[in-house]
DNA sequence: TTCGTTATTTCAATAAATCCGAACTATTGA
DNA sequence: TCAATAGTTCGGATTTATTGAAATAACGAA
């Protein structure tokens, strides 16, 4: 398999933003790809963010949505994939919308 | 059919709303009814909201996910069912999230 | 009250998307 | 070269969405 496409922020709609998070377990990626920010930031392999219950077929399906939407970057280091938030970016284009999405609380 | 169903702010999950915000047609109805509270404000009819060709059936099943959801409020005038956005309510539950959702620049 | 009109919902069938086990690919280290 | 680890892709089962057609609801007029 060869790298991955990520698409360029003028291609990013909030359509596919909102679609990417509106789903459990992605946005359970995405707090865990926001926390990791805040202290190392260097990003997360595919397993240390995802739920731990989750099929990895279907956690590969869920990445693959997040790379599309234009909310996270992967890059490949050694047998693992690391996947960083694309924040400033997506902070820049839609203002507000992580933070908020971020700090609601999840019941 | 008997009055329409609204779930209690308690039960409004961020899943559900998101979900509900995460569809082209549903966004629409919420920023026609978001433009008319900031001048009439007294609800919209659910054709008046929706996009003009949006089959009926189809923008019925809409406006009942947007219900579900917590997002607007129904009730019926005559023949028609008037919509509201319930703004403030959700505006209390996830701050930020709306404004940053109707903000948005789409494409 | 019965009929016609308008506005919306429900039903039911089709179409599309999602989930996940199994098989496959990529990378590294022994 | 082989085995182990980490993800991805394939394919079929299940779930969800879409929408035409029929049903329901409210109203006004005759």
């Amino acid at each position: 398999m060869q790298s991955f496409i990520h698409p360029d922020m003028r291609d990013v709609t909030l359509d596919a933003v909102l679609y990417a998070l509106a789903d459990p377990a992605r946005r359970a990626i995405v707090r865990a790809l926001a926390a990791d920010r805040a202290c190392e930031g260097k990003g997360l392999s595919c397993n240390a963010a995802a739920p731990p219950d989750l099929p990895k077929a279907t956690m590969s399906q869920h990445y693959a949505k997040l790379r599309a939407a234009g909310v996270v970057r992967a890059t490949r280091k050694g047998v693992s994939v690391i996947h960083t938030l694309r924040c400033d970016e997506i902070n820049a284009k839609f203002p507000g919308l992580l933070p908020a999405i971020l700090e609601a609380v999840e019941v």
